[in-house]
DNA sequence: GCATGTTTTGCATCCGTATGCAATACTGCT
DNA sequence: AGCAGTATTGCATACGGATGCAAAACATGC
């Protein structure tokens, strides 16, 4: 009746050292159905009777059954795993994006495959391996060419963008508004006196390093300040310290306040300035950051900068890709979050607003 | 070596809005052979006329062409995936090893498929997808029983736990033995006379924070010191800050030194002492930690430690999990490598060593 | 030139699940 | 009871690549 794979041979081998995989054909065999009614069992959506439903799980359960991700994944094109993209695990703003975002898409019953890019040029790479563990889509939160970004969609991958937007490719991205928030802290510091104020920098690459420092120096230059000593540094502790002796060293005794384009350089520039400069923050420097990563808050620092609402931001990029894999044809979004001016110690003359500092 | 996968796209259907995937059978069509022998192609080790591989080659280039992991993995049984458990991102331990991980996994070639366990619980699940998706290992620096990981090993899954070991099952580990020296961290506090010395642990349910309170402890007791006011807590920053807020309530101004079960409690407890207690460090109150994380070495705080040697110890577990996917028969290994105590500032009396404080 | 040994190559089949289609089992109703 | 209509179920095949086996191609030796 049935064309029985060879099942019966030297099966009862008890517990063999080959741990070999239950399929849905025993599960079948078991419970006395067919392989067909097993799959629709284990598939939401499908037609099954209660008794089919209860035979096939009951059976499964004894078998230890797991179905096939892999072979399932072969046949509806869906693997339920996304990629998410992450240059640098070591500045500290990005463990809590990949956190979040790990949680999110585990909520949601994704796997996430995590590619970091040490050392760049890792992109082709990926994009190999989207195509070929056929991904459901990609978070990056690392900078990628337009033709970086179009060689995922043009896969049929959907891309959301973290934190960059690119014109002219169909990727959803989620961004965050520091503009209103770094005009505000510019001129916070004007209003508190501070006349003369350096700017530690991203890689010249950098969008948001490049956004962050344009957004506050053109408010500063409305303000009628316009020699705004610039460093440029990488992001990390090591890189602000070390732009902070330099600025320090170029700009003189007259600097005011030193703002950087991320809190992982502020907190060196902070530490330079404190200990290795012997300068007392805020008294006698002002510092500010960008990112509002959580070291930014310990009682050392407290140090006044741009947050970005990362649990916002995080669930808008899931739920957008989430999206995106449902209904390919829905146009990407673009979402703007606020950044939000977080007032705390290292600026001179400012007061801490009356923000419980929560997320 | 081949790529220019958009040069020249004369081959019809330029921009086609449907990206159907290219199977090795178009490839083989194109080339003019049969599909196995585009397999072969592919394979590493296969047999095949250079003839055949330039033609194929040639073809797959034309066209495209990306082999199908999923496929692949379906007929070999093998992903090229890992799992790398993490239970919790923010201690920020966690992020040093897991970019260390994923940067080696990822030059041998393998994925990583990124498991956190944010509110425990949730290792069935990774149980579910080990056997669905066939990964190919499994890296755990998270808590898991004898169980959960017997059932790993049991679907065929080498499981290398990392910073942790659990007797009577066959999984490797990477451990740190910190016992000599925490021995060591002691006996500097006592011989620099510090007499009474709390200690702030963690969860009770973590072996790494007990083997750590423990060979501190017994070595204090050694010394002739019995009493340690002792306080648990869960390695966070916040919660290294309340336990010493709690444990100096307590002890009084009795209290010389708290060691803490990692350095982000040592930070916590660190910023408190000076911040909130508005006691100094080291002068009134010497505070030390545990792991080397990088925080640990800025400025503001530049915690006594006992540091992991990260590097090795991702590098070990890699190695080892690789081996035993390579030949599940090896026996697993156990490997432990020593802790370093890195003396910085914040114990008073305790002089710097001449160590260049590198990795 | 022929027998023998060694690569290469193609054929057929398998991996484990999903699903269109047709057959079957039910349901409600007259 | 008989019938149309719906809900279940099984069959057969597809997904894309790997691989054992035997045929074919090539190389070697005398």
């Amino acid at each position: 009746m049935r064309k029985d794979t060879g099942g019966d041979r030297d099966e009862e081998a008890a517990v063999s050292p080959n741990p070999r995989r239950v399929t849905s054909y025993e599960v079948a065999r078991l419970a006395g159905v067919s392989q067909s009614g097993v799959s629709r069992v284990f598939k939401p959506g499908a037609s099954a009777s209660a008794e089919m439903r209860h035979r096939v799980l009951a059976a499964a359960s004894a078998l230890g059954y797991q179905p096939n991700a892999i072979a399932r994944t072969l046949t509806t094109g869906r693997s339920n795993m996304v990629g998410i993209i992450i240059s640098d695990l070591t500045n500290l703003y990005f463990p809590e994006v990949l956190s979040e975002l790990a949680a999110r898409f585990s909520r949601h019953g994704k796997r996430v495959l995590l590619f970091t890019l040490p050392h760049e040029a890792g992109v082709d790479r990926i994009i190999g391996d989207v195509v070929g563990y056929q991904l459901d889509g990609i978070v990056s939160a690392a900078r990628l060419s337009a033709d970086q970004v179009s060689a995922f969609l043009s896969r049929g991958c959907p891309v959301i963008l973290y934190n960059r937007s690119l014109g002219g490719v169909a990727a959803g991205s989620v961004c965050c508004d520091q503009n209103k928030a770094a005009r505000r802290l510019a001129d916070g510091l004007v209003d508190t006196g501070h006349r003369r104020i350096g700017f530690i920098g991203g890689p010249a690459d950098s969008t948001v390093g490049r956004q962050r420092s344009d957004a506050f120096a053109a408010r500063l230059a409305e303000r009628g300040i316009r020699t705004t000593p610039f460093v440029e540094s990488d992001f990390s502790y090591a890189g602000g310290h070390a732009a902070m002796l330099e600025l320090a060293g170029r700009a003189g005794s007259g600097l005011d306040a030193v703002v950087c384009a991320n809190d992982m350089m502020a907190i060196g520039a902070l530490d330079a300035t404190r200990h290795a400069l012997g300068r007392r923050v805020p008294e006698e420097m002002s510092i500010a950051g960008f990112d509002g990563i959580d070291p930014a808050r310990w009682d050392s620092y407290r140090i006044t900068t741009v947050r970005q609402p990362v649990r916002r931001m995080t669930e808008a990029a899931v739920r957008m890709l989430l999206d995106q894999i449902a209904d390919p044809a829905r146009p990407p979004v673009r979402r703007v979050l606020p950044g939000e001016l977080i007032v705390r110690d290292t600026v001179r003359g400012l007061a801490p607003s009356g923000d419980a500092d929560g997320r």
